[in-house]
RNA sequence: GCCCGGAUGGCGGAAUCGGUAGACGCAGCGGACUCAAAAUCCGCCGGCCUUGCGGCCAUGAGAGUUCGAGUCUCUCUCCGGGCACCA
């Protein structure tokens, strides 16, 4: 028998599947549907290893549940959209346009090398104006039904640029291109109201029984629901309209240890207090000298400035606090506002300390508690504690009896109010980019906001745009700016800002049940079709995606695009890790860099070394990480295809490591795979094909070992798939295909054997679809296994009624028994207690105790 | 800084409920076949002690609960993901 050879066959079988178009699907409603999406990806140009992992772990899934009798939609496109192709557009002169659409047919080309059983008929472009125009026509709807708002909110300046910066173009403070300095400034823009959803979204989690309890949790922390007093500070000085200073706090039970109040330096208080004020001026443009993300918010030196002003403290009577503006305060939590209580918060401590401020205690000192040590005690908020200073209530108290104590207080003294309150902020969608869905608004003089009538839509995107300077061109363009007001026809101007790539990507799972229609779905395909039964993508998509495609979901619902029953679309989840490669490179001489090289310019040693085959000199070898373009530690598709064979490559990502943690790509892997395939394919040497399975009934002795391991392996495969646990199904073919030659000789032999191939080749096939479909047909067999039912076990050959039950004593494994499954308790202890192994330990004297779990263990302690 | 994960032989990992730690694979070593090599096949393969039988240690570190802990609890270390304009 000659070699399998992938490059023929492959082939061969992708053209079977696409003439017969095994995958493309209609609504049945006879059928049961399955609807298994991954997520899409981004065109960034080539398709690389990663990718192959992502898809075939969900391939593996749609195969399956099509032989498992399901109708199954699983459909690819494109989320278009995006930075890259302006920056492409900027460094090589190249049209996001044709960047982005050359991009897509390279790896649509290259996907299809694999073996991926799309439904092709399917795909679209986020980009494509058919697509994008029904993204329109939802924008409409949701400003209709008042889930779309407009408010200023803080976006990065490049000063220099003139133009504003996503968080990936600040580095280090500084604007990517020009250097200059970045600082916070406001904006006028669109927001979807996710916030007033926020309750919802939040209670709806606890329906998500097949979502990863991690993403469920951070979903939770993300939304951040929290109860707390709201009340308003008497101020002492402040100018006129601020003679109150609101504050929230979720710690009411430490008021009266509030020692400071400070307000964001983008509170209105901090900006009416500039006037007059140079240094304070000063001060709050030093802080908006930072972006606005989170993160380099918090890691940033505290600092605040006092601004003279105090505020009175309610309960305790002539105390005033001193009121900062501090650079930690967010201007969208809460109020922008907070006072500190150093004794019981670390980071109002360390303000406190620099800025010499009072720390007064609220709770009696516990073990533990040291605050002499510069460490605020933060007290648990289900564990009693002893407060000294209690506004309510005794004086040993949850943290959570305590605030709940303090609201009323404050209540009934009239001071404030208990209020509940999100972290979950509006979620903002305007981008000062062009490559993006155009928002269907035009500004008018006279009418003001004024919609685009449906009619008009689509708004496309003009082609005739420059990115020679920086900014948006879609500002520049007069010709598709300049419009008239559809309402009273006076001169207008279009909304030049396009929507965040997020919105593209928060629909298109409901644009997939009918991706042609002239509407942005069809109600009976979304009815069948809805929702995703499997989704499968990363988990840096844990919180944003995810919650924005639950609030689409529910949006869609109230707007008539998605019927009842599709607030949640996605039924499951799994996140899948990441593949990773060593790097390989070298220190440029006399500077400090490296150059990188890539792992087909290496030759990688069996002894950790490896050598630069262009020189013949060795290379560093670094750790195996993340791949990336810029540590050129990337495994190219093309080239593994071509020498292994896509089956190989799917083979190898789902036998090594469980798909939802990060896998190493390795040359010795994957020729692992590829020796694995070959060795099953050589079977046909051995196992006559054509061998009468009659003889499988008289199957004995290590046959119907034989036959009883296939059909295990059966259940076990299946159990396997459905949990996603590919490698552990790996583990038991590889187990099976071990147990294959001991069964030659024996009664019933050779039909055991042709058995337990054709059942490798079906319980394979979802994994390597094209070798197992070439093996298949070489039994003789006219239904391909597209075609074929998943195989079921005959449970005759799964029971097994002997059980090996380990003996141990003192807990240390000493010896084992082998009896009945089913044998009771005192039947088993005394075959243990008769063990040589435990009679030597028990040295004649009776046991303290035995302790037997039947099918589990006997544990005899002394 | 905040939120969420992860850590088991040289490597990837297995161990469904707290019940035989290391299944299966990779790499390595030894052997067969070969003039030789490749390919293939067979065997060994956590550490220490032991001729052997076997014993002791061992799941990132430290403590705890339990007859019994990789698994549960607490503390810590390191690595990864997210932090709202990367997608």
């Amino acid at each position: 028998m000659a070699r399998y050879n992938a490059s023929e066959i492959e082939p061969k079988w992708q053209k079977y599947w696409e003439t017969e178009r095994s995958f493309e699907v209609t609504s049945d409603e006879n059928k049961p549907k399955y609807y298994v999406l991954d997520m899409f990806p981004y065109p960034s140009g080539r398709i690389h290893i990663g990718h192959v992992r992502n898809y075939t772990i969900g391939d593996v899934i749609a195969r399956f549940k099509r032989s498992c009798g399901y109708n199954v939609l699983h459909p690819m496109g494109w989320d278009a959209f995006g930075l890259a192709a302006e920056n492409a557009a900027m460094e090589r002169k190249i049209h996001p346009k044709s960047w982005t659409y050359d991009n897509i047919a390279a790896m649509r080309a290259q996907l299809k090398t694999i073996g991926l059983s799309f439904d092709w008929s399917r795909e679209f472009a986020t980009c494509d104006p058919e697509y994008y125009a029904q993204q329109q026509h939802l924008f409409l709807d949701m400003l209709e039904a008042g889930l779309i708002t407009r408010k200023s909110s803080t976006v990065n300046w490049d000063p220099v640029d003139q133009t504003v910066l996503a968080n990936e173009q600040v580095i280090n403070g500084k604007g990517w291109r020009s250097g200059a300095t970045v600082e916070r400034r406001a904006l006028t823009q669109w927001f979807f109201r996710i916030s007033e959803m926020a309750d919802e979204l939040l209670q709806a989690i606890d329906g998500l029984t097949r979502w990863p309890e991690k993403v469920r949790l951070m979903q939770r922390n993300w939304i951040g629901k929290s109860h707390g007093l709201r009340f308003a500070f008497e101020t002492r000085g402040a100018p006129e309209g601020f003679e109150t200073l609101e504050v929230y706090t979720t710690r009411p039970d430490t008021f009266l240890g509030a020692s400071f109040a400070a307000i964001s330096p983008d509170h209105p208080l901090a900006l009416a207090l500039e006037d007059g004020h140079p240094e304070l001026a000063a001060f709050n443009a030093e802080c908006r000298r930072m972006g606005t993300s989170e993160e380099e918010l918090e890691r940033a030196e505290k600092r605040g400035f006092d601004t003279g002003l105090t505020v009175l403290h309610p309960l305790r009577e002539g105390m005033e606090l001193p009121v900062y503006v501090a650079n930690f305060i967010l201007m969208d939590y809460g109020t922008g506002a907070i006072y500190g209580c150093p004794a019981h918060d670390q980071r109002d401590l360390d303000f406190a300390r620099k800025y010499g401020l009072p720390v007064i205690d609220v709770f009696a000192a516990q073990e533990g508690n040291d605050r002499v040590a510069d460490s605020a005690f933060v007290p648990p908020k289900t564990e009693p504690v002893r407060y000294i200073r209690p506004i309510a209530g005794p004086d040993v108290m949850t943290g959570s009896e305590a605030v709940g104590a303090a609201i009323a207080h404050c209540e009934a003294k009239g001071i404030g109010e208990g209020v509940t309150n999100f972290r979950l902020r509006d979620w903002g969608l305007s981008r000062q980019r062009y490559w993006g869905c155009p928002i269907p608004i035009v500004h008018c003089d006279v009418c003001g906001i004024v919609a685009v009538p449906k009619a008009d839509l689509p708004i496309k995107l003009p082609e005739d745009v420059t990115f020679d300077r920086p900014g948006n061109p879609l500002d520049r363009h007069t010709a598709w700016r300049d419009v008239p007001c559809p309402s009273c026809g006076a001169p207008a101007r279009r909304e030049t800002d396009t929507m965040d790539t997020f919105v593209d990507s928060s629909w298109y799972f409901a644009r997939f049940t009918a991706p042609r229609s002239e509407q942005p779905t069809v109600a009976e395909d979304a009815a069948y079709w809805m929702n995703v039964d499997q989704y499968i993508g990363g988990i840096e998509h844990a919180i944003l995606h995810l919650l924005y495609s639950r609030f689409f979901a529910r949006a869609m619902q109230k707007t008539g695009h998605l019927p009842a029953g599709c607030e949640e679309p996605f039924s499951a989840l799994f996140t899948q890790g990441m593949v990773c490669h060593e790097v390989f490179y070298r220190p440029r001489e006399g500077q400090d860099a490296v150059d990188y090289f890539l792992p087909d310019e290496v030759d990688r040693r069996g002894d950790g070394t490896a050598i630069l085959l262009a020189d013949g000199q060795p290379v560093e070898v670094g750790p195996s990480i993340k791949m990336s373009k810029s540590k050129k530690n990337v495994v190219d598709t093309d080239a593994i295809v071509e020498q292994f064979g896509a089956d190989t490559a799917r083979w190898f990502m789902l036998s090594d490591s469980p798909p939802d943690r990060d896998v190493e790509w390795t040359a010795a892997g994957v020729e692992g795979a590829w020796r694995f395939l070959q060795r099953v394919w050589r079977l046909l040497d051995d196992i006559d094909p054509t061998s009468d399975m009659a003889g499988l009934s008289e199957a004995s002795g290590t046959a119907l070992a034989l036959r009883q391991r296939t059909h295990r392996t059966i259940d076990g495969v299946t159990a396997d798939i459905e949990g996603f646990a590919f490698n552990k199904a790996v583990a038991r073919i590889h187990e099976l295909y071990n147990a294959i030659g001991s069964a030659a000789e024996a009664p019933g032999g050779r039909a055991a054997q042709r058995e337990a191939l054709e059942t490798m080749a079906r319980l394979m096939n979802p994994m390597a679809p094209h070798f197992t479909e070439e093996l298949w047909s070489r039994f003789g067999h006219e239904t391909p296994l597209v075609e074929m039912p998943w195989p079921a076990a005959d449970p005759a050959l799964t029971r097994d009624d002997r059980v090996t039950l380990p003996i141990q004593v003192n807990g240390k494994r000493r010896g084992e028994v082998e009896v009945a499954r089913d044998a009771d308790r005192a039947t088993i202890e005394d075959l243990a207690l008769s063990q040589a192994a435990v009679a030597r330990f028990l040295n004649g004297k009776a046991p303290k105790k035995v302790i037997v779990v039947p099918g589990r263990i006997v544990n005899v302690v002394l």
